[in-house]
DNA sequence: GAGAGAATATGATTAGGATCATAAAACAGG
DNA sequence: CCTGTTTTATGATCCTAATCATATTCTCTC
């Protein structure tokens, strides 16, 4: 998360969209760099059958879309607003400057870079992996992981059977199934509907 | 790709390992940095049965394992020789005062996380796509585009089927009848069972 | 060039997630 | 409170990659 104050001396405008409004899509070049400032944004991909995959999902203070930018690819994949949201946006230009200026900031980027490849490595593998259950406590602890929360069943999931499954590659059925037999394995509970890990 | 000359100026040692030898293991604490000098190097997991799991393969110029080292997090995955190999090795503080000392080497190494993120993104969906045959081809795509080959059938996939198959998550019958499925349509070329793309 | 080990090949069977169909419960908004 | 929509739920069937078994081809070394 960078400082919006810095952002907005780098020449940053705050943008709003309403929800189920895209920012950008796949195959298209990356000319901004983006950071929530309200709200939430989905990355997403929508193979040949439409069927959709969440590549991540950023709220508050989190920065998204960095990757093309810096290895001068296209998208490769859409960037939605899951709820009306707000985003800071900065030039590629601008962005690059306000790396150069600001090692500290440049470190913060690295490490944010980092810390998602490890993410993406342990997804990859766990998916590639097969079992349903594996890849959807996986995905469970490393968003709880992300909330910082800690303690057994104190982590209440915010996410659609549906959302899970496109986080995972499942299909809606399988993840309802393969909750319930994890509740019943004692892995995490189910009040209201709601998954707690 | 690091200057040689620059990681030496900065306490780099050159380590040579052999074959099959294990540089580090999966959940183990991130200590060095390292750059390929000679050989080639994997990274790779292995499931509860004990099914390899392939998340890159480095070969000269080329670093791994950075980011558990930025984000401050346990290894993800083991390191391997795949063959002899000779890597330049840094701690972890040598190689943040080379970030820190040098704004150029910090970029280009946050460009490579970038280039890798981005890989990562294409496959994670592209796996999770289910569909072998898409697999296959995308991993062998990206590779090609690593080694910038251009052409139709130019490139020679230098993997066997059991790599080619760990690095999509499949197995190597799947993938022996893929790759003939795709030679039938005409997707790639089996010439002295290495195929080419 | 013979023999061993690795890699590729191929058929038969199984298993488990996708798919299809349908229902019921929760929720939002007037 | 009623109504339409979203989300969760559940059974039946299908399909395809995994698995198992076995064979063939290639490669490397002595």
């Amino acid at each position: 998360m960078i400082d919006e104050n810095l952002l907005l001396n780098h020449g940053a405008k705050k943008v709003a969209f309403s929800k189920g409004d895209q920012l950008f899509r796949e195959g298209e070049s990356a000319l901004n760099f983006y950071q929530v400032a309200s709200g939430e944004i989905k990355m997403n991909n929508y193979n040949e059958e439409g069927k959709e995959f969440i590549q991540g999902i950023f709220s508050i203070g989190q920065s998204f879309g960095e990757p093309p930018l810096l290895a001068n690819v296209k998208y490769p994949a859409n960037a939605e607003a899951i709820s009306d949201a707000e985003v800071f946006q900065l030039t590629k230009e601008q962005f690059l400057q306000l790396l150069s200026s600001n090692p500290t900031v440049h470190l913060k980027i690295t490490t944010t870079l980092a810390k998602r490849l490890y993410y993406k490595a342990i997804m990859v593998s766990e998916i590639s992996s097969q079992e349903p259950e594996h890849r959807i406590l996986r995905i469970i602890d490393y968003l709880k992981h992300v909330d910082k929360v800690e303690g057994e069943f104190n982590y209440k999931l915010n996410l659609t059977r549906q959302q899970l499954a496109d986080l995972t590659g499942l299909r809606v059925e399988t993840v309802i199934r393969a909750t319930k037999s994890l509740e019943k394995k004692g892995e995490l509970q189910i009040k209201k509907r709601k998954v707690y890990r």
